[in-house]
DNA sequence: TGGAGGAATTAAAAAATCTCAACCCGTAAT
DNA sequence: ATTACGGGTTGAGATTTTTTAATTCCTCCA
């Protein structure tokens, strides 16, 4: 239950439809917001940038479609995953939600046990493109089995110390940001100490037992064998 | 991993066909539903979510080809099977059919006998890579008696803790998040504490006696010799 | 040469997470 | 009715990971 809480934005204007969702997201450890209509869903969808916008394609003040249209349009938005809802089972409405790039579309009434079941396979074919094999020379990071090979060498990482060199191998060469650093792998809402940072690179080294992390004075790190 | 009767779809205009296919699929045990147009067997389709969808291509409403685009759109339906019907031995409507992402295609007039095969066949297909023998080094999970052996050693497993090994033992190395490892083997509907997994990984190593699965701290477990 | 600022090193405290044994509750078998 | 068993729960250690805090090291520059 510990996967980083996933931040679901649910827009309706029925009150009971939203409890529900939010009750079953809940428990299966989704962040969840709601929104009652268009207007508010989209003000809310840029404050808490989600991971995923489900939208009522019928609102008041901007209908499920628009907001859609709206957020894809923005950077931001083009890869956040979309489910429209929809009472009326219109074709019509299904193909243009489809155009609009909403990634799936479910039809009400909703069976809360199908409706979860679709959200987490959309997570889990979003995780399937997210985490790759990383090959830098002859370092190979797999976050699939969670291990590092050095020179064929299996190294064990603890979770902090496997993100944190996951990172800075997604771009190799490119200088990480202490803050940067701090918000993708510790979350832009955890306070940690400056030092902490200095002590997992400097674990991730010494387990590595390869110099493969520069740092940049007064910038920060970077990955670079 | 219970054997719960496949659910059928069929679509097609002309009510022969229907009844004809209707009949024989019950008789092998499929759960059958009609529909004769393509609206109703999207309709259908998204309500019963069934394991086979069988699409004329020449329907009203929405020819089979127009539905089976607009299910696949739908992530609910990527993995569902389709097969497609067709009166004329057209080159091009195969061609299209296939690539629009059917599992086979079958030209009328139809053989009962022949096309109950290749539905049995298709789910066959399924199954393999579903409810294999899995044998990694000198273990051994057979799913469909379950028996695991260790060297030659019989040991016998719960089921629960038998899904939880046979999950595992799917992709070996591979880390499953204690998520992954409750909706698939617990389902996504129940509510079970985190300590439950721990336990029941506990029964499998002292059983098993082989140290087989290595808990990756934070992340989850998996399946290692 | 002697700070000053940033980073590396360490050790040790604090927090998170597992393991393990004991226990409880249904239900199927006897 | 009694027993045996699967399987879910709990809480107390044990372990590991993560963070903090104190100290030492550099490197640049006045």
């Amino acid at each position: 239950m510990e996967t980083k809480a996933r931040k679901v934005l649910i827009a309706d204007d029925e009150p009971d439809i939203l409890e529900i969702l939010k009750y079953n997201l809940s428990n299966e450890g989704y962040e969840v917001i709601t929104a009652k209509d268009g207007d508010e869903a989209l003000e809310k969808a840029r404050r808490t940038q989600p991971d995923l916008i489900i939208l009522d394609v019928m609102m008041p003040k901007k209908t499920g479609v628009e907001v859609c249209q709206l957020l894809r349009a923005q950077a931001a938005f083009k890869e956040t995953l979309i489910i429209f809802l929809t009472a009326v089972n219109d074709e019509g409405t299904q193909i243009k939600g489809l155009e609009t790039g909403a990634d799936d579309y479910v039809s009400k009434p909703i069976s809360p046990k199908v409706f979860l079941s679709r959200v987490n396979a959309l997570f889990r074919r979003l995780n399937k493109t997210d985490a790759r094999i990383l090959t830098i020379d002859h370092v190979t990071i797999d976050p699939e089995r969670y291990i590092i090979k050095v020179r064929e060498n299996e190294v064990v990482l603890a979770k902090k110390e496997f993100e944190l060199l996951y990172l800075l191998a997604l771009k190799p060469g490119r200088v990480f940001l202490r803050n940067e650093i701090l918000n993708q792998v510790w979350g832009n809402d955890v306070i940690v100490g400056d030092r902490t940072i200095d002590v997992h690179i400097r674990k991730i080294r010494q387990k590595l037992g390869v110099d493969c992390i520069t740092t940049v004075k007064g910038v920060g790190y970077k990955f670079e064998l």
